[in-house]
DNA sequence: GCCGGATGTTGACAATGCCCACATGCTCCG
DNA sequence: CGGAGCATGTGGGCATTGTCAACATCCGGC
């Protein structure tokens, strides 16, 4: 048992991959109890470890928290990018938008960890590096949309029109509907 | 001494006003250490009290959150009507806009308790009531600028584009001169 | 003047984050 | 092939926190 296939960047480890077992875990208690819920010995118990086991990958929980953020990040640009792949230059830009507001209702407790102001970028370079490549997808698309001298100014008003918008559903302040309705 | 002029609404008490003290204590600690910094019993040790004389006047933590958030509502409010009443009509939104962002980078971490979603409006009317009119001042404005038939979501538009600067301002992702370019 | 309830205190318990010393089992080098 | 070295996992322990229960104190109304 535990032959558990390394699909990703992780080393194999003693007893399976505990740091992807450890995220998984994390990201268990992330969606159903909120920020709040995970914790480092909970998680270690869902992955069947003893209390102190994840520090040999996480230094605290908080870089456990940051890697779940990361991992929140890259799911976003995926999401974007593919979002960007299905649709023509003219409706990119509202397709990206509905994309990025699917993600923040889809997941809400991972969105407003990646975006709770909690984690500390420059502390978590991999945390840094996904949140702007996920943000590249979205700039760019603007700037092909609006290549006026002012794109800088229409691109960040776009992404904080959208992010407002993920932040006000993912708290439930307004319904996705409605969010989607201001898109076009 | 402890002879604190209840300045409020709040009974006075053994000790003083001990439910305000906290509540001022909750702040500093939240804007000195962010909403994880706000413990119960540090709060009691800053107000001078054994750990557990908050349990006379907020019944957990997280009633104590959310009264700080709830005065955080408050001065919102007080801000966007200064702001309203400063303005004539044409400009009164971008007004409204700017107050809501010099708030959000004043006390970033207020801001972000207001809307960490950590808080559950429906278990705290305060904090409901508190909220909603505080949005009461910024919708009448975009309804008086903009009374078209798509007012609703014009206001629902202006108010996720300021929302999402606020975000962004918060989380130190832009500059606060960025956002405020963004609003005209 | 005294009595009841509001307010504050002391003590306790479980859970958590983190540190230390120790055990285990790969892996690689001779 | 065998043992050394090191990454990985374990167990115990400590300070802090949220919360509960029992007890003390003090105010206002009879």
């Amino acid at each position: 048992m535990w032959a558990l296939s390394t699909s990703g960047g992780g080393a194999s480890y003693h007893h399976g991959d505990l740091r992807r077992g450890l995220i998984a875990a994390g990201q268990d208690l992330l969606r159903s109890g909120g920020v709040e819920a995970v914790s480092f010995r909970e998680a270690a118990r869902l992955a069947g470890v003893s209390h102190n086991a994840p520090y040999r990958h996480f230094p605290s929980r908080e870089a456990l928290l940051a890697a779940l953020a990361t991992e929140g990040f890259l799911a976003l640009h995926r999401a974007l990018d593919r979002a960007a792949g299905e649709a023509r230059p003219p409706d990119r830009l509202t397709a990206l938008g509905r994309a990025y507001l699917r993600f923040a209702e889809g997941d809400r407790a991972t969105f407003r960890l990646m975006f709770g102001g909690t984690l500390d970028r420059a502390a978590h370079p991999d945390l840094a590096e996904a949140s702007a490549a996920a943000f590249g997808t979205l700039r760019g698309a603007v700037a092909e949309r609006e290549p006026s001298a002012s794109a800088h100014r229409d691109a960040l008003r776009a992404w904080a029109l959208v992010h407002g918008l993920a932040h006000l559903v993912a708290d439930r302040q307004i319904e996705a509907a409605q969010a989607e309705a201001c898109l076009v």
